[in-house]
DNA sequence: CTGAAAGCGCTTACAG
DNA sequence: CTGAAAGCGCTTACAG
């Protein structure tokens, strides 16, 4: 690296174009701005010869926002996070912007995280978490456009694209219901405000059918794993269980499998969210697929079109029936 | 969000707490310039009282270099990389850094992307993914400090960090023949550059036993599962596989199971990289573990202090036992 | 259709 | 110990 360089800069452009610094602009930004179509030409040829990228800093500096959307997630490493992350990268890119990833996980005291996150200006805020009311004032202050994403209920102030949990946990149970099962276990966190629970419930109740056993847990395969080793002392008593997440399902697995139940034969299994690799547990996972894609599309959209009236909106989830749920036998 | 309301400046800082702005941004940077211990805490004062935060923008445009370093990977949703994003945020973090994440999974055009990313006038790059040269020929035009991590070879220069392979897919096969497997096969990249098969090849060699049968695959979880049930084909001539990820040998076991083989009663199955869902595959996945956290954490830091010094570090692997390997029957 | 100039919010020699 | 001022590389009214 040759430290003599310096980086090219519009004056550079400029110089070699034959034209003043405010054309390249002009050209680049793509602005109403009339220019010649000779001046336009020379200004192109400038900038590929001489390898010419508009500076970032100055950029978002002079207009007072960046490139930069940011994306909050609880856990990066959570591989439904992780699709997320690279579906809103792709949907992003389409409107020139780049997605910086705050992984709550990384998050100390959230509002110094968020803090450092909004030193950048950035473009706007897509956030899969639930934010504090310190957090929510940080980006107040700072009037960084915010939209959430994959939220239990609507964030007032905010537009809240979100899947519909109720209908999703619905599908997964009538699913088990239509394939014989009586006695549905739940596994999910032990928020009350879960909507794949109450889903869950009313599933049941409208089937005439008790209400299985809950489990409680946190969200990792770890947890995951623990309350499938407890629902296996309760195999008798259960043929089928209802997982919150693809994680908590895929450590059930694992869970049950160490207690020497058979799945989907003792006992039948159903995740929630849809990741790729639940195809790939075994036996392959039947799961409750999110519609991320839709909705880190229109999230992006709205931080493009500045549009931030505050609204809710459900996305439907679809049912992906594979091998770990059969009839009771 | 009230539109109204301007964001905080320095200028706002200086006016409150009596002094002129370099004053504040001798104070926030930290500089060697003295700063009376009054002045001082009436910066501090006022800075908290406003909820003043640098804009990183107009940082980055004075200094030249902002606080994002690149973290280039071949796809931001292997679970590998999720979890060397994760450990990379949080050693960049402790230097005041931000990650921005780019994934080769999303790299049209790599030059494009790379252009894209050192647009941002970036205080580094770490790339665990090789670069074309075009890619090269962008970060050395932006001068952009680079690192490598995770490669088969030493990138002639630049630094580069690296888990040592070739003894980490040793340690593999050396425990599969200690538990008396014979035949012992390797799943993997096609490349012939992949020194896991050069050290999966050495032990057996070193062992005086036959090569077992090599099944190329590529890196994701579905190629994994077709490598399975070819290799189920083989299960009278081949007792133990060697996969060179543990997305590969998740997608094995599951085809193999899907061809009834049990494991690894039938065939023991070790994987490579040690991502923490390889524990709760069934059975639990043995693996080679590398060492992300020294690699990323040394990688910032010669980031950080600017040594960018040609050289390369091999580090060692370490193996996961688990339940995925047993004696052959 | 084009350009000179102000301004974005900082950092950092330089002069007190 | 402190401040006035130049400069980072852009965007974008404003005036031709």
């Amino acid at each position: 690296m040759d430290p003599g360089r310096k980086a090219v800069t519009r004056a550079d452009v400029a110089r070699l174009a034959g034209v003043s610094p405010a054309v390249v602009s002009y050209v680049l930004t793509g602005s109403e701005r009339p220019v010649s179509a000779a001046a336009r030409a020379r200004v192109l040829a400038a900038v590929d010869q001489l390898g010419y990228r508009p500076n970032a800093a100055a950029r978002a500096l002079s207009r007072g926002r960046s490139s930069l959307i940011g994306l909050i997630v609880p856990d990066q490493r959570n591989p439904f996070f992780a699709g997320m992350a690279s579906l809103l990268d792709h949907a992003a890119r389409a409107q020139q912007l780049t997605v910086l990833i705050l992984s709550a996980h990384e998050r100390r005291s959230g509002v110094e995280e968020i803090e450092g996150l909004t030193a950048q200006p950035l473009e706007g805020i897509i956030s899969a978490d639930a934010l504090t009311p310190q957090e929510l004032r940080v980006t107040e202050r700072g009037r960084t456009p915010l939209v959430f994403v994959n939220q239990f209920r609507a964030q007032p102030g905010h537009p809240t694209l979100s899947t519909d949990y109720v209908a999703g946990a619905r599908l997964a149970v009538e699913h088990l219901i239509t394939l014989g099962h009586r006695r549905i276990a739940f596994i999910g966190s032990a928020s009350q405000l879960d909507p794949r629970e109450a889903g869950w419930r009313q599933a049941l109740v409208d089937a005439g059918l008790p209400g299985g056993p809950v489990l409680h847990s946190e969200w990792s395969v770890e947890d995951g794993y623990r309350a499938g080793q407890q629902l296996a002392e309760r195999r008798e008593e259960v043929t089928a269980v209802f997982a919150a997440s693809d994680q908590i399902a895929t450590g059930a697995l694992a869970g049950l499998h160490s207690r020497g139940v058979d799945i989907p034969g003792d006992i039948s299994v159903v995740g929630f969210d849809g990741t790729p690799d639940a195809a790939y547990t075994w036996p392959a996972l039947t799961s409750v697929s999110q519609p991320v894609e839709e909705m880190t599309r229109d999230a992006v959209a709205l931080l493009a079109t500045g549009d931030l009236t505050p609204m809710f909106r459900d996305y439907p989830a679809t049912l992906l029936v594979r091998d770990s749920t059969a009839p009771p036998r």
